[in-house]
DNA sequence: AAAATACGGATTGTCGACAATTCTATGCAC
DNA sequence: GTGCATAGAATTGTCGACAATCCGTATTTT
């Protein structure tokens, strides 16, 4: 809503999502703003301090900090309270290699549902994708993307898997930008895009779980180079 | 311990393990019980009842309950309580497939990191596992099963992967015996396994994630099958 | 001076009690 | 007998208080 793209990171589906007033969406806004970068990784989350920030009782903050350790994006270590996890160069890695096994077979179950209108509907992000690489807008840029492949989730209708790249996405959420601001990647990485349409539009299981794979493939080589040269310098 | 293997299902690393004597490994004996299948699918978790049987505060089950929702296995409604979640036919099939594309990663993974010692043991597992198949015991020969998996994913050394497919498997377990069950599955599932070993063994990347792939698919085939022949009988 | 110890503040963990809500069963009207 | 309203029981949600634990600092010991 104010800060960043409201649908950039879904909540994780299941638990209690009616929640009452005051009461626990204390979790939902506590996740937003650790998601957000509002807290910084490994800063610690004094319950009593987050309790009076977000007008909630402690019970609710607790409960919130329990499920975002579950989550993965907080670490509460027995009677020493609770940081916002610090994710590792490595885990990132990890993340993202098990975001290529789930978005291949997303892509590939996409592929045998597609239908036209999910055709166009791809197709228009595609040219706005194109837009924003033309006007030289790398954010506007990424928020495409991340709807393109929301999208895709959304057509391959697995609500498990979509559910946990979701959750893996909001955890690796700070590395993002080292993947998007590599020299001559946007070019590629449209190109990379529409071979994926073009696969589904196909509907062709093979060649769409191979453009994806293919096109994450490289995300992750991205990745790799981008810390290979963050750590050694 | 005593109805099942206990080696079964690991319980998926983090969150504040260490944990006091009867206070919080209320979580630990809670999930366990579920796993175990002594509690019934959508049977109802009285915060109250628990803490008496555990011998542990309402506040404690109250954070097991936040994390058992969190995890998938328990289903918290505000107001009106948890009940053990009952996963439908079609979930339990997403979560098959789900794992198919993690473990074909793992697979894949595993072989660019397998050492000759680790081959022994695969090997020594595939062993046992024909002496428990000509021995008819499916039992045995399940719970092998997952182990043969399991050294797989210790082998990858992917923390992620492997603790969301742990995950995945303590959310799916009471399918387990539907696929077992099925007639001429044991033979052919022991010559998919050995096919495994021979690609990890070779170091053979694409032959090893293949293999898996195989292997899994064909599982998740005998599941549709067995959900279909359950679901119109 | 370095190490070990003891203290004090801060924070988490747990309990009991009460309010809020949902569920169940009874009574009443028709 | 069926449907609806209502009272009571059962259960969850929340708060405040206190105990247990940890961390940093000052003090003692060697």
């Amino acid at each position: 809503m104010a800060t960043t793209s409201p649908a950039v990171t879904e909540v994780p589906a299941r638990a209690a999502e009616r929640e009452a007033r005051g009461g626990a969406s204390a979790y939902l806004r506590l996740r937003e703003a650790i998601v957000d970068g509002r807290f910084q990784p490994n800063e610690r989350l004094v319950e009593a301090d987050l309790a009076r920030t977000f007008g909630a009782g402690r019970t609710a903050i607790r409960a919130a900090l329990v499920r975002l350790d579950q989550e993965g994006l907080v670490e509460r270590q027995p009677n020493r309270g609770a940081r916002v996890r610090l994710v590792s160069d490595r885990e990132a890695l990890e993340i993202e290699e098990v975001r290529v096994a789930l978005e291949q077979m997303l892509a590939r179950h996409a592929a045998t549902r597609i239908t036209p209108r999910d055709t166009r509907n791809l197709r228009q992000i595609l040219e706005e994708m194109t837009a924003r690489v033309d006007a030289g807008d790398p954010l506007g840029y990424s928020e495409l993307n991340s709807r393109f492949h929301e999208m895709i989730w959304a057509i391959a209708g697995q609500g498990v898997a979509s559910t946990l790249v979701a959750n893996l996405k909001s955890q690796s959420i700070r590395f993002q930008y080292r993947t998007i601001l590599q020299p001559g990647r946007p070019d590629r990485s449209l190109r990379e895009h529409a071979e994926i349409v073009e696969a589904l539009a196909a509907r062709d299981p093979d060649r769409s779980e191979a453009a994806m794979r293919e096109h994450l493939s490289r995300v992750v080589e991205t990745l790799k180079q981008a810390i290979a040269r963050h750590h050694t310098r």
